[in-house]
DNA sequence: CTGTTAGCGCTTTCAT
DNA sequence: ATGAAAGCGCTAACAG
């Protein structure tokens, strides 16, 4: 078949021990063996197989990771900075995606245990009791990125969606609105979905603000839902003047329905987004938003992982990340913007 | 360590080849070894370490994917429709990010050889020389998808980018533009560039139409690049009535230039796009578009590297799949729309 | 029906 | 400095 080791040993007239060695930039042989073995594997065109390495015992240099869903600019984003830092690292992604299914998740996290990851990054999605146990059965670490488990204490790095929500609704307050519509994720969802409604409640209310209940409304964070969500708050004729929708797809779901409803961003209302992926920067307008530093988020993923193997203990487990407030298009002072049934 | 068929074997009080038949369901046990055996492994909470299974010979039920850019709709909807099918066939994906690097995709390259994938897909970038012999030298097959190799002959799945133009090109002329600006890809890229422009052009030709060059221009299939190439054309202001670029991103870019512009599309251009992702669906207006069935793409793709490894001979290795149109809100008849510098 | 055994390709003691 | 040999966990003949 392929050309292994042995064949290197023999045809260099060394032992596999030795090969071995120098492959692997050990010590214990001579200049001129050393060159010798690398020109013969030169010669031969060997590649070490990685699988029998992962056998011996020590690591596969391969990370699982678990996506509700690929398709979508977020996901994407996050994929891309745990890619680059773990090529860095020696380490490939065997990425998976759930569509945010119990089963396929079981299903993937029993692969990726049979296939003996070195670690695992579970991504952007609530952790079932099943899901939870079975990475507790796991011998490698996991961490959660972009969200984490309230029951099981595995380590994350996300953004704190609450303040994250408050910061945005803090800053279309201090824009003018008074009157907010908002656009969040299920309530069900501990970890996205009501810290982010939590936030832009008490910071309304801080403010001395009412939250008209005919003006929130609860998706899916996909751009659909985002837009049947706007197009239900219109229904209530309440009147308002911006809106906050936790993800850009939504947001940009929120654009579409106004525009197909003749309503102007920003001249009638004002529209923030969530999560600062591309569909903010592509949407007409270009979307203000609320950003979590994804690409960031991605790479401290694998770190985490990496240093759990290592240290296992001592290290800062958990990772809040900065969130910050991207300036563009869609937000406009109150004083600038007309509002809708005023 | 971790518990292995060993183990197993010993709690049951059966010989490891035993065990190993019961779980690969072969034949050649008695019903009640059978549900002993799997008690036990029940108890021990037995998982096969693919690893070693991948060691003995056969396969490692992995595949590697490259993608020359893991962000952005265009190879996530790829991906997610390799996934699926992967998944299904009991296989994994790891995915590589070469960013379009000549060196980043041969180490991928080298990586996955060394992992010992079952078989390689190249998604939508150009082959370089040294990469082609290195997907020479692999032992596994190799598929392009949404591109191809002229110098290396390798099985593909891909539109006929040449008719599609040309499809997208009659369509505007069907609609009775008649000054169409282009946005193509690069015209040095042999695939996914240059036919496009030829289809492009050679409609037009066949009815009889100019084209303009000052109203041609070519970016690398991003929005950004949409964006400059259409403000680009703005500045040569020949009268022009449609725009077709060839990347939904890129489209996204004319939108919003022209959003920038004050220029209206519909109603002042058209334009249209090609790829039919998500970016598609969001964009305000909504993109009529020249559609390349994405998921469907992988699904082939891994399809095509799953029956490459049975059959190795007499399948159809090369599979051109079909181009759609499909109409949304970005392209109104000629009579209909303003057109500039008219 | 079931067990024994020989590897798969490599790393790693332990000798020499 | 180098080699021999023992596995890693599993599958696949080959014997019974």
């Amino acid at each position: 078949m392929s050309i292994t080791i042995k064949d290197v040993a023999r045809q260099a007239g060394v032992s596999i021990a030795t090969v071995s060695r120098i492959v692997n930039g050990q010590k214990g042989y001579g200049e001129k063996t050393k060159e010798r073995v690398l020109k013969t594997i030169e010669e031969l065109g060997y590649t070490p197989n990685a699988i029998a390495r992962g056998l011996v015992g020590r690591e596969t240099k391969s990370i699982g990771v678990l996506l509700p869903k690929l398709s979508g600019l977020f996901a994407s984003k996050l994929l891309e900075g745990m890619e680059e830092t773990a090529r860095n690292e020696g380490y490939s992604l065997f990425v998976c995606h759930t569509d945010s299914k119990e089963d396929r998740a079981i299903q993937d996290l029993q692969v990726l245990k049979e296939k003996q990851v070195d670690g695992i990054i579970y991504a952007s999605d609530q952790l079932s009791e099943s899901q939870g146990q079975m990475l507790n059965s796991m011998v490698c670490p996991a961490v959660f990125v972009s969200t984490q488990s309230l029951t099981h204490p595995f380590p994350y790095v996300k953004v704190d969606d609450y303040q994250a929500a408050c910061t945005g609704t803090r800053y279309l307050i201090e824009k003018g609105h008074k009157q907010i519509a908002f656009i969040g994720g299920s309530l069900e969802d501990p970890i996205a979905g009501k810290p982010r409604d939590e936030g832009f409640r008490r910071t309304m209310k801080d403010h001395h603000l009412k939250v008209e209940e005919s003006l929130t409304a609860y998706g899916d964070f996909r751009f659909q839902s985002g837009k049947e969500s706007f197009k239900n708050i219109l229904k209530a004729e309440k009147p308002f003047t911006a809106v906050f929708a936790v993800s850009d797809e939504m947001a940009a779901g929120v654009l579409s329905a106004a525009y197909e409803q003749g309503i102007s961003v920003p001249d009638d209302i004002s529209v923030l987004g969530y999560d600062n992926t591309m569909a903010a920067e592509m949407a007409i307008p270009p979307l203000t938003t609320m950003a979590q530093p994804l690409e960031e988020m991605g790479q401290k993923a694998v770190e985490l992982i990496l240093s759990l193997r290592e240290n296992k203990e001592n290290i800062n487990k958990n990772e809040i990340v900065k969130h910050r407030l991207i300036e563009r298009k869609s937000v406009l002072e109150r004083s600038k913007t007309k509002g809708l049934f005023l």
